[in-house]
DNA sequence: AATAAGCACAACCGCCAGCTT
DNA sequence: AAAGCTGGCGGTTGTGCTTAT
């Protein structure tokens, strides 16, 4: 079975089920993480599931939360959903500097007009309205800024990822000019590659390799892989600070939830709980609130510092305790990553010794409870 | 020099929440 | 209450460019 996608694109479904990607600028065929029905779904209308299906589907999902959504996402399927723009007939691809002077033009002298999706017509542009939307916010938008970050803007990044993990859109608001899509794509290419890989030598000396921690989650209850980072991350620092009791519970937080988890399974998984309850954060409390089941108590400052310290360490080791993974700063980088106390001198503002204006967000910082 | 592999980033996708009809 | 629409979000892909073999 062979469906176009987009670009030329060529999806395949093996007889496992898996689908591949036939890329026409690589002409190979490589796995794909898109689920089936979307690769084959028409004018928004889904491939149905069956029934069967659904229940055990609806049954997997163990949480108030989960059967709610599950429930929201059949009475989605039978709806239907309106596709928002005609795609035979909209542009898509890079933008032309014409395009980009058009809508640039229109929203300065008249707005959005708080509809993007009639926009393009207004405008006269071939584009979706939602694609108007992505171009304004990312590239258009006064006051972006573009290239380099700073030491400064990499260590929000970091910290705000670890306490609150993938949502972009909090952490760029933390660093005027950056955009969601620029620190995600900024995080994806660069940050994490430093973070995760710096130390990954080390883990060959008995503790287990990401792979392995990959493969120990096969059960019933896959992680995000934006969880399965955190928890890299705090398995890192956790090492760093009693490298003996890797994969023990995090003994107080593990306390503190031992109520809330009362209805966990002990099948050998565990769960990702995020403190999100700063009281002094700047973040919106509406934003941060979009997962009740998960909350947990906020640590105490002492934690915070001590995290806050072996994060420091982690950075700074993966550049000398390595051998074969030194972090090499790219050509343009800011080479603050091998910035050395060695040097005999103090921690400059850029650097993790800094405390910007996004520590008490940092106070809301992930904890790992292992239900095992 | 040719080719493969990796990288960076703009753009696209589906999902979801909130609002309106 | 149901149906439909829109904006916002995070995950992922496509592709040009660079680097390695």
């Amino acid at each position: 079975m062979i469906q176009h996608r987009r670009r030329g694109s060529k999806v395949t479904q093996s007889q496992s089920g898996r689908c591949h990607v036939i890329s026409p600028h690589h002409h190979q065929v490589k796995p794909c993480s898109y689920k089936y029905h979307t690769h084959t779904q028409t004018n928004s209308t889904h491939l149905s599931i069956n029934t069967q299906d659904k229940a055990r589907q609806h049954k997997a999902a163990s949480t108030p939360h989960q059967r709610l959504q599950t429930l929201r996402s059949r009475k989605k399927e039978r709806m239907g959903r309106a596709p928002c723009c005609d795609k035979a007939t909209v542009k898509r691809g890079p933008w032309s500097p014409e395009e980009d002077a058009m809508l640039k033009t229109y929203i300065e002298e008249r707005g959005t007009g708080n509809n993007w999706i009639a926009l393009p017509h207004k405008i006269g542009l071939k584009r979706c309205g939602k694609s108007c939307r992505l171009r304004w916010l990312n590239y258009l938008r006064p006051n972006i800024k573009h290239g380099d970050f700073t030491p400064e803007e990499d260590s929000t990044i970091c910290k705000l990822y670890i306490s609150i993990g993938s949502r972009w859109s909090i952490i760029a608001a933390q660093l005027p000019g950056r955009t969601d899509n620029d620190v995600k794509n900024y995080w994806n290419t660069k940050l994490k590659k430093r973070l995760l890989g710096g130390r990954r030598k080390d883990r060959r000396q008995g503790a287990p390799a990401s792979n392995e921690l990959d493969s120990a989650n096969d059960g019933d209850r896959p992680l995000s892989a934006s969880a399965m980072e955190r928890i890299q991350l705090c398995m890192q620092l956790q090492e760093m600070q009693n490298p003996l009791q890797l994969w023990q519970p995090n003994r107080q937080v593990a306390a503190a939830h031992s109520d809330n988890n009362s209805n966990s399974n002990n099948s050998g998984s565990f769960n990702v709980a995020v403190a999100e309850q700063g009281q002094s954060s700047p973040l919106n409390d509406q934003h941060l609130s979009g997962h009740p089941q998960q909350l947990a108590s906020p640590p105490s400052s002492a934690n915070v510092v001590t995290i806050e310290a072996e994060l420091q360490e982690l950075l700074y080791s993966a550049t000398t305790t390595t051998t074969d993974s030194v972090v090499t700063t790219q050509q343009g980088d800011v080479d603050w990553w091998s910035y050395d106390h060695q040097k005999g001198k103090e921690a400059p503002e850029n650097c993790w010794d800094f405390t910007p204006r996004t520590t008490s967000v940092f106070q809301d910082y992930t904890s790992v409870v292992y239900d095992m």
